[in-house]
DNA sequence: AACTTCACCGGCAACGAAGCCGGAGGAATG
DNA sequence: CATTCCTCCGGCTTCGTTGCCGGTGAAGTT
């Protein structure tokens, strides 16, 4: 009765049978008589055996759990993702490793290694340092799924899974110049951060297609967390020539934007959201989103990796999943309705 | 340069040396000179060898990895929680490898039993299961520290972190007596989890101190996510005798709640939420929350780990945290300015 | 009767690393 | 000069499990 250092060896002695025997019921191989089998799985029973996972591991070689390492659990966008992801592997018998980086670019490379030196089955990660290449290391051995954005340096080290950033931004974007807004501000995460570049880069377009220019001044990047949302907009809502819409280029950006824009008062701002939120339909107004749908990236980002994982090879071009703008109220409100102070 | 199966004894044979010195400089043990320390490190880095995590840890008895298990990571309360533990964890070098069981008792055992094979060093986890006796084969081996709800038929397991639940439903329950209403709804999870018996119990606690009768049909049990606790809302709303308030039982139930009384225009219904949410401050009325502190929680919890990881006993009785009412708005409506249909 | 076939089972070695001990060599000590 | 001591290092063994092979006995085949 003393603690779990029971081995397959104390469970073959206390049978009657060899080692090998064992390890033959505990993993349903065949070559075992019913009778035998039962037997042993009942002294494996008696004695409370559960094998060492450590062991099993060095001899075969693999870890059969799959790793997950993602960008912030704060961020609901990700929160499901894991969720979506959990519930997947487990429905094949995977149990999930899950991390996250925090926005420690440095924690990637540490997480992402450690889960590797594990051994694990699968990797689904969200690639936020500046390089990838360290993968290469575990090429061909470990099958990679990044999801939100490409890796870097790190060509056909693993299959891609993304939303359109680019597209959406942009469509955003014409939404609110629809309205008849001009002064479009936006704010959003470091511009090194891929999805953010995209985002940006989608709301240059825009405003460049139907002519209106960009003015750099209402531009806030380099903004990740809500608290510094908030002093971002107030800064925006200061400033001489203040904008009469504004577009988060992120869901914890807009965790900060909607209670500011709220505590300042000035609901009759436009706004758009890139990424859902829980309670964005119920606020006044309710925010216009555009929806990333995490958990259809989590599905079809897990099915990569066990088509990976079933011998495919990764797919060479990223999968780019379209996102939809759910029009909810404030990204409608005419320009006219803006009151300038 | 072909794939990371670069073993300790290669480095040995490389560089000129035994496998023991070669592992002495990787663990940073004495009895090596600077001289050949530098020169292991160096064919080290040049073989790019990493050492298997399952060799060392099959070796040494133990993982250093601590394992969490928490209940969804759709509710913010554990989605934050995860990401305090996960930050205390690493500034003292230990990384973390979580999973939540998503409502699903039978896999906190499945989980928590694959964690304990892997040797972790300390485990983190949210009891959801009716019994966590299974880890009486953990005793002493493991330290184990149970958060947000204490475990069953497993005293002396493991420390136990928990906030008030029964006073703070109390309390919560009182302000909204105090505002004039009497027929308080309660809408919350099932009643066998513990926390939300703690919380009826302090719910029928504060009625009964002010001889207010329960009304059994205001009690909407067993609602374990956004669209259940929607439907129960419609449900009280349509019944006979309407509530005035409602009381939600957790932040999961009040992402349900707060929308569906938007969309059925009742903002002049008073409603306080157990557990804080994101824009809960934003929404109009705001929402009055009494406040878990999910960071608190994480914090404590991981401290008692690190304690019990540096041969501390595991405390005795349950440390539980005080938890505070944030009023804001929603939870102060009176009596008179609900309009009856 | 001699042979193959098959189901069932056991022995041995190996996975990759660390623990324990012992040994060589130089410095310090008597 | 002999002895002790300490530093640095290597060999053998062990952790718990599974892969590979080989063996045994009963049943079926010619």
């Amino acid at each position: 009765m003393r603690a779990g250092n029971v081995t397959l060896y104390d469970v073959a002695a206390a049978a009657g049978v060899s080692p090998k025997t064992v390890s033959r019921v505990i993993n349903g191989a065949a070559g075992v008589s019913a009778a035998t089998r039962e037997q042993v799985q009942a002294t494996i029973d008696e004695l409370n055996y559960r094998p060492n996972f450590h062991a099993r591991s060095l001899r075969v070689g693999r870890d059969e759990a799959i790793g997950v390492v993602l960008e912030s659990l704060s961020d609901p966008f990700f929160a499901t993702m894991a969720s979506v992801i959990e519930e997947q592997a487990l429905e094949r018998g995977h149990v999930v490793l899950a991390s996250s980086v925090g926005g420690d670019p440095e924690r990637e490379h540490k997480l992402v290694q450690n889960l590797l030196q594990r051994q694990v089955s699968g990797l689904i990660m969200v690639p936020v340092s500046r390089d990838q290449s360290y993968l290469r290391a575990a090429a061909g051995q470990t099958p990679v799924v990044f999801v939100d954005r490409p890796a870097r340096s790190a060509d056909g080290l693993g299959t891609t899974v993304l939303g359109d950033d680019f597209g959406a931004a942009a469509a955003a974007t014409e939404h609110l110049l629809h309205s008849g807004h001009t002064e479009i501000a936006l704010i959003g995460d470091r511009p090194d951060v891929y999805t953010t570049a995209e985002r940006i880069r989608g709301y240059r377009s825009a405003l460049a297609e139907s002519r209106v220019g960009v003015r750099e001044d209402l531009i806030k990047t380099g903004v990740s967390s809500a608290a510094e949302a908030r002093r971002a907009l107030d800064e925006l809502l200061r400033s001489e020539r203040p904008p009469t819409a504004v577009f988060s280029s992120n869901a914890r950006c807009s965790l900060g934007v909607v209670p500011a824009l709220h505590a300042r008062g000035r609901p009759d701002i436009a706004f758009v959201s890139f990424g859902d939120f829980p309670m964005a339909d119920s606020l006044y107004p309710a925010v216009t989103v555009v929806d990333q749908d995490p958990a259809a990236v989590a599905r079809t980002a897990t099915q990569e990796l066990f088509k990976q994982l079933d011998g495919a090879p990764a797919a060479e071009a990223p999968l780019s999943l379209p996102l939809r703008l759910v029009a909810r109220g404030s990204g409608e409100i005419p320009l006219a309705a803006v009151t300038r102070p």
